[in-house]
DNA sequence: GCCCTATGTGAATAAATATACAACAAAAGA
DNA sequence: TCTTTTGTTGTATATTTATTCACATAGGGC
């Protein structure tokens, strides 16, 4: 009986827009197979189906993703502010591409911003 | 805030496996955004994110998930600088202890100032 | 036959997510 | 300037989803 219920949502998920469970549930129950929300929220995770914007879907790929508990990098932090590198004389300037902050590191020479303006563009390829 | 808030998402989703709002939570305020679920309810509908078995994920293409040999991080950076965070009038200060390099942020005006400063400051903690 | 283990399910409930509403702030007009 | 409008957010709560527990059934070994 589950894998006939297993195909009949696969079916429906496929062709119709389904948004929640107890909907699923209703849906089902039109085909014959009268079940709980609690079978369908074990069914869904069987299936590996995704919910999105579009109710559920059967999920394209499994993003194998890794555990991130590191603090917020250089790039990431200057990515989050918008900002670019860009090198005046012996001043440095991270400015705001939409212009509200501007970041400049002054530093005593030129040898020195080209060095402190190199190091940031390495920090933000990598 | 929002849009910054909206790629510092994007960017979480993409790089680990994000399995609850709450998770999110945690994960953003590490990274300098307090806010509640609620927020994050709606951010996430407004990004359009499915949820499925490997957590959020942007709803377009499955995030080829990388591993991470990362980037320095803010925290490391103006540790490793020796770097203190000052606010003066519209501007936040990074001055350095030993005096070579000083970061300077110019805000347009002093609340702002403060609100970068108090993200700054949230992002050193965590 | 009995006992044991697997599996599937529903009811109740825990956990996660969405939303109504109020407060507030920023922007727009007057 | 003051007023109005628009947008963002938090609190509290409603809704939705996941899980715990108990029970039932099917099959295998004895």
């Amino acid at each position: 009986m589950k894998d006939q219920r297993h195909n009949a949502i696969r079916e429906l998920v496929g062709h119709a827009l389904v948004a929640s469970q107890d909907e699923l549930r209703r849906k089902l129950r039109r085909r014959g197979f009268a079940v709980t929300q609690a079978t369908l929220s074990r069914d869904i995770h069987e299936l590996r189906l995704s919910k999105g914007p579009g109710g559920y879907t059967l999920s394209k790929t499994a993003g194998a993703a890794v555990e991130d508990n590191s603090p917020p990098s250089v790039a990431e932090m200057i990515e989050s502010f918008g900002m670019r590198v860009k090198q005046a004389m012996n001043q440095v300037v991270l400015g705001t591409v939409a212009g509200d902050d501007t970041v400049l590191v002054i530093c005593p020479d030129i040898r020195r911003a080209g060095e402190v303006e190199s190091r940031l563009r390495t920090m933000l390829e990598s």
